[in-house]
RNA sequence: CGGGGAGUGGCGCAGCCUGGUUUAGCGCGCCUGCAUGGGGUGCAGGAGGUCGGAGGUUCGAAUCCUCUCUCCCCGACCA
């Protein structure tokens, strides 16, 4: 491709809005366009790295056995009912009407389409395992779209779909396909961190996120110092150390706490640690109010309590609804509550005789011990982890990082199976709902955590393996014919080679060229020029190292050979 | 949806508070010519703007008021 043809413009500066690296690059190199709100035209450079990266993916899932499919963007709302998941995905979904009134929607992710299918082309264990992928526009009406492609509502992505007889069937291809997804991030040259995750909105047991670290990622990821416990913070836990001052257990006692209302202001006031004390937190679970408590010390990992009472909707309570339930904010315990669902974290059975709420203004109560005082409805894990604390597998210390989340693989088993009754008939002539597995990964996602990961103050520094084009030849003084020949010879010798090659012929300077060539990204750069020619050699340099390297001519295309082979 | 910020030629901004010498200006980019030719080159000339939109106040609005649309950032969601 000549530059001077090239439909996109490199920019000097980015546009006031974009803030993260990828976005501003990303725009600044002419690969990517704002059309609305999370809404983006890729450009014929992104659209190369893009395609580049979808074809990694492609080669890996059909190595794993998977099958390319393509099902439509278009799906009738009424799948989404009988799933339910109508309701989960709620105004996320985009959803319209065509002539005939029919209510369609935009799929965000494809699990109904495929089981549907799946109803209609297993019928025996013979027929398994199978799985169908495909590489698809999602549509996801976003709360909020950011960070140029790390988040927006219209998005490529490869989603996989297997189907097993059991549950051990799919646990071995779970296994293939997390290789499958290291071999993808490795290919495009990312450094990839696969972590324990939350299943979300899609349902399931086992659930494992590829991470790429970046500073600029949404995920904060809790990882071992020690061993090789990673996961999103949303599911991480932690071993609860049992407080240091351990007290004989005494009848309870009321104190005067007067105006003190948070759990520092409680402590302090008392002269005792934080982990002598129990937190109350009231939420508000689809409506319905709800008592959380947990060891001072720690906080309420909200997305640990929303699994646990299996809810749409979990806020924190407002005034009104903790007024209306009776109970006393700064001042709350579960002792004596009646009527309203008490959730407790298991770090109140770590120690004993702890300070509580009163339940009356301005008073706590000392010596409260569970279940000697009071009772729970649920008692499990809802704490959230955090740097410092403990490893659950060796006790190390943990340690916290920022993410972007390019992957997710999740083990269905038969929620979508049995709902959509997509059956098999097993070798013992019984039927039986398919087992499933999901696996996806956000294309454009992962072009821009690419380059979040790969790039200096110049620019993108692409990876070989999904640059838009591999060389870059700078064309300097285009006046000068003898240039403009060996360069254009250079050119079609390369292209005839089978190298992707960009020719920059524009009638610009040596700086803007360089520039370009930088700011794009392109791992190779070849310069002809004047100065070159009279020693018959071209100058090679490599995007992502400093010096060049003077090549006699007819060495050139061996030499870069040499340079993509590495 | 809650909180914060911004909409002025393709991009980045100034002007707004204290309405009127602004026929709305600057830098970059773009076009033409000459020079230059190894890290965003110089000189000269030029094209390009419903000042997001609607309504209002006023003799007069980019500037003041009301409504509205769009975009960005922080929180609840996820590939």
């Amino acid at each position: 491709m000549r530059v001077s043809r090239l439909f996109g413009k490199t920019l000097r500066q980015a546009p006031a809005d974009a803030d993260t690296a990828s976005h501003q690059l990303l725009v600044r190199a002419g690969m990517i366009h704002q059309v609305a709100t999370g809404i983006y035209s890729y450009l014929p450079l992104g659209w190369r790295a893009l395609r580049k990266i979808e074809n990694i993916i492609r080669e890996e899932m059909d190595a794993a056995d998977g099958q390319e499919l393509l099902l439509p963007a278009m799906q009738p709302f009424e799948i989404w009912e009988e799933t339910g998941r109508d309701l989960l995905f709620g105004e996320t979904l985009f959803t319209f009407k065509d002539r005939r009134d029919r209510k369609l929607c935009l799929g965000p992710t494809h699990e109904e389409v495929i089981t549907k299918l799946a109803h209609f082309n297993i019928q025996s264990y013979r027929d398994l395992p199978v799985m169908p992928y495909q590489i698809q526009t999602k549509f996801r009406d976003e709360p909020r779209s950011r960070g140029g492609l790390l988040r927006v509502r219209e998005f490529l992505m490869k989603d996989a779909y297997s189907m097993h007889a059991t549950s051990e069937d799919l646990d071995q291809t779970y296994e293939r396909l997390v290789q499958a997804y290291r071999n993808i991030y490795d290919r495009c040259g990312l450094a990839s961190l696969m972590v324990e995750a939350d299943s979300g909105a899609i349902g399931g047991k086992d659930s494992h996120e590829f991470m790429i670290i970046a500073e600029t990622g949404e995920d904060e990821i809790i990882y071992c110092s020690e061993c090789d416990y990673a996961a999103n913070s949303e599911r991480a836990s932690f071993t609860k150390p049992e407080p240091e001052n351990e007290q004989a257990t005494l009848p309870l006692e009321e104190v005067s706490t007067p105006g003190k209302k948070t759990i520092e202001e409680v402590a302090d006031f008392l002269g005792i640690p934080t982990s002598q004390t129990l937190k109350a937190v009231f939420y508000a679970a689809d409506g319905q109010v709800i008592f959380s408590v947990i060891r001072g010390d720690f906080e309420v990992n909200e997305l640990k309590l929303k699994n646990t009472l299996k809810c749409m909707d979990l806020r924190l309570a407002t005034d009104d609804e903790v007024q209306a339930a009776e109970l006393v904010a700064g001042s709350a315990s579960p002792i004596g509550i009646t009527g309203t669902k008490v959730v407790a974290d298991d770090s109140i059975t770590l120690g004993t005789s702890f300070v509580v709420g009163a339940n009356k203004p301005d008073a706590h109560l000392k010596n409260a011990n569970y279940p000697r005082d009071f009772k729970v409805d649920i008692l499990t894990d809802i704490a959230m982890a955090q740097a410092g604390y403990q490893c659950p597998k060796c006790k190390s210390q943990l340690l916290s990082t920022r993410g972007i989340e390019v992957g997710h693989l999740f083990k269905l088993g038969t929620i979508f199976s049995e709902k959509l009754d997509a059956v098999y008939l097993d070798q013992d002539g019984t039927q039986k709902p398919v087992v499933m597995g999901c696996y996806g990964i956000g294309v454009g996602r992962l072009l821009a955590a690419a380059v979040e990961q790969n790039h200096d103050d110049k620019g993108i520094v692409w990876p070989v393996s999904i640059a838009p084009y591999q060389v870059y030849i700078c064309a300097l003084s285009v006046s000068d014919e003898n240039v403009v020949k060996a360069a254009d010879k250079l050119y079609s010798e390369l292209k005839d080679e089978g190298f992707e090659v960009l020719l920059d012929d524009r009638d610009e300077s040596a700086g803007v060229k360089f520039n370009d060539a930088d700011l794009m990204g392109i791992p190779l750069r070849v310069v002809i020029s004047p100065r070159n020619l009279k020693q018959n050699s071209a100058e090679v340099k490599q995007r992502n190292q400093k010096e060049s390297e003077l090549v006699p001519l007819e060495k050139v295309i061996e030499n870069l050979r040499g340079l993509l082979a590495v």
